[in-house]
DNA sequence: ATTATATATTGCAATATTACGATTAAGGGA
DNA sequence: TCCCTTAATCGTAATATTGCAATATATAAT
């Protein structure tokens, strides 16, 4: 085991898991906002300001590339990330239907 | 290693990406969506709803009461679980700050 | 008391994740 | 051309997660 049975669950819970996923850890997290926080596209200085081995952020932008949340371009001898907008908006909008689903509620039995 | 190095990330960093780990997994996400979906508690009617053994949804379900987001009520022999609107709200906005962050950003350059 | 029902816990195997050193690949500049 | 810089990939060790059978626990009913 140790694998998840994803074929018996929707493709929308598949989807909602696997975008919650890429956001639960801290690296990708601080990633994320590294270029946000930067007006233009962030160009590799990741490495110093997390305390992370190079090789270790390298996998963790892969896994955010994976899911389509970054973009990279080859800008010389360096890459430049930036925020995918639409499968960012895509995201928002799987998270934020998700997580309003208590405005529906009106009270809790416990 | 297979460790997060969590001291290097700020608190905010942390519980972020804590909340969004335990919406990473699809039974976990079908779990809360099947309370949300009944009008009062669940009782345990999990384990024929989703497809897996017992044991494994009640393991689930430990992950979730403990990041607090439902809250388990012993009733006779059966335990009846419900959203904790506390946690709850606590976690949208967490969530809900770091996915607005974009709305910052007036174009992208990649 | 005994049995039935419902949930938690334990133990374990398979797989996934995290982290990093070492290496590789590709440009840029001397 | 020969280095230097930057980022990706490979290989690997440590730890975490997922899933389930078996067992334990606790209450209800007979």
């Amino acid at each position: 085991m140790g694998l998840v049975k994803s074929e018996i669950f929707t493709h929308q819970q598949n989807l909602l898991a696997s975008f919650a996923k890429v956001l639960g850890h801290p690296a990708r997290i601080a990633i994320l906002q590294h270029i946000f926080k930067s007006e233009s596209c962030i160009c590799g200085d990741l490495v110093e300001e997390i305390g992370l081995a190079q090789a270790t952020i390298s996998q963790h932008l892969k896994e955010l590339k994976t899911i389509g949340l970054i973009k990279g371009n080859i800008e010389g001898t360096s890459v430049c990330y930036c925020i995918n907008p639409e499968a960012w908006s895509s995201m928002k909008i799987v998270l934020f239907d998700f997580l309003n689903k208590d405005l529906n509620r009106e009270s809790n039995c416990c």
